[in-house]
RNA sequence: GUGGAUGUAGCUCAGUCGGCUAGAGUACCAGGUUGUGGCCCUGGGGGUCGUGGGUUCGAGCCCCAUCAUCCACCCCA
């Protein structure tokens, strides 16, 4: 035997049996999605480094330390998308979509690749549905984009999530803002835990998020990001409050929820939910007015957000959500013989040309060994075909749940007609 | 990247103080009816005990390393 190979770290395998839930839940993504005008994006798994690095920042964690980069044959520096936006924000720039009408929607089913230590809820290769809306600056569009993502989750019946609101501003006011942590936090740089105390030059920010009860303690009278927003910021902020509670979506301000990515300015939000561990952030999102010029084109605003997909699955699990069970095999044909083999062939081919969920035993096993197969398949009803059945061109469509049996021609329209009812 | 816990059959797990050929349940295959599932009975296949070193007369068990999984930090979806 030789050494058997597993699945890379961080990664998993979705097995027959499994994939069902996945199905249905990005069914229902897409048609949500749609509903609100937002048409599917497919954009290459891999991208030039370049993308990113710029896109989502070179001071980010993401960019910094967690990318799939490597080299290819032509010597290009190419990496694995590790999120959704940065990709579509070029692909509408580059196949000129932001030259024709504005506001432009896409939204995204894919694959993200981050090399981070795997955990509850934290895989290397994992998968994010998104939606991007570009070209509308005003507080409708942050509102449209927390409306598509409430709507994914309430109609997915997902309880215990709360809507997390903040506003980080613009290049105007956050520097300002910065500066003032910087300060507050300096009057208290030995107090603070060690972490804390690099995090002072780098991400000031992150203090606000620290667990030490100490670091909360000073953190609670730090000054908050939306008492340092410009005119226009504060005003933006107000109105996408407004217009979530028009739309009756409940939200709380969480002046401590920053985003990781460097593109988003103003509006950031997060749907939180109670009970799936430490990564209990389904969705994250926000806006990011500045992407679009800084990968080289006209200043665009923008919104979006990105909703992990395991961490849906997993809190729809956890739930108990009642994924529509998978459709069983309708009708599994055993024989008996060598002729009655040939019959449930033939039978079983047209059955399946006509659309019917038809089987038989591919290993020419005993009668017994393919009523027990066709059992564990969950089959609803069996046929069995051998010399008598051929005779009289009859056999007894037998009903798997309760044994009960009507004896039927052997007949593809008559056995489909028997089992659609 | 940091810290903690755990790795024995496909799955869930026993395995005494270090001592014969490593076990159970379940799943899988076959038989118990020359052609009828679930229940029951019998038999069978399946393990380099995560991997590599070390200690020992002898290691699933003790020591070291490594890999993987889980949990938390960090960060994020």
């Amino acid at each position: 035997m030789a050494q058997q190979i597993a699945a890379p770290r961080g990664t998993r395998d979705l097995l027959p049996g499994e994939s069902f839930k996945w199905r249905f839940v990005e069914r229902r993504l897409a048609d949500i999605c749609g509903r609100f005008g937002y048409d599917e994006i497919r954009t290459p798994t891999f991208e030039h480094t370049e993308l990113f690095a710029r896109g989502v920042g070179d001071t980010t964690d993401i960019v910094g330390k967690e990318m799939y980069t490597f080299t290819d044959k032509g010597g290009r520096s190419v990496t694995l998308r590790p999120e959704g936006t940065a990709g579509t924000a070029r692909s509408f720039l580059q196949n000129g979509v932001l030259s024709g009408p504005l506001p432009a929607r896409a939204y995204y089913i894919l694959s993200c690749f981050r090399y981070e230590k795997p955990q509850a809820g934290r895989l290397r290769e994992f998968h994010q549905c998104g939606i991007e809306l570009f070209g509308a600056p005003g507080a409708d569009a942050d509102c449209e984009a927390i409306r598509v993502a409430y709507t994914i989750l309430r109609e997915l019946q997902v309880k215990n999530v709360r809507l997390e609101l903040n506003s980080i501003g613009c290049p105007e006011c956050r520097p300002r803002y910065h500066a003032a942590l910087r300060d507050y936090f300096k009057a208290h740089e030995s107090k603070l835990c060690e972490t804390c105390r690099e995090r002072l030059e780098k991400n000031p920010l992150r203090i606000l998020d620290c667990k030490s009860p100490v670091c909360q303690a000073i953190a609670k009278d730090a000054p908050l990001t939306l008492d340092y927003l410009c005119g226009a910021c504060a005003e933006h902020f107000e109105e996408v409050k407004r217009l979530c509670s028009l739309a009756g979506i409940q939200y709380t301000v969480n002046p401590r929820i920053v985003r990781g990515l460097d593109y988003y300015t103003r509006t950031v939000f997060e749907f939180v939910h109670e009970a799936a561990g430490a990564q209990g952030t389904v969705c994250g999102g926000g806006r990011y007015d500045g992407l679009v010029e800084m990968l080289g084109g006209q200043s665009i605003p923008a919104v979006g957000f990105g909703m992990g997909l395991e961490r849906l699955v997993d809190v729809l699990d956890a739930e108990g959500f009642p994924f529509p069970p998978q459709e069983p095999v309708a009708l599994f044909v055993c024989a008996a013989d060598a002729a009655g083999r040939d019959r449930a062939r033939t039978l079983v081919f047209e059955l399946q040309r006509m659309g019917v969920r038809a089987q038989y035993d591919l290993n020419e096993r005993s009668v017994k060994a393919q009523f027990k197969y066709a059992d564990k398949l969950g089959a609803r009803y069996t046929l069995t075909l051998g010399e008598s059945e051929l005779a009289e061109n009859r056999a007894a469509l037998r009903n798997m749940s309760d044994g009960s049996t009507v004896t039927l021609d052997i007949d593809p329209a008559q056995l489909a007609a028997a089992l659609s009812k």
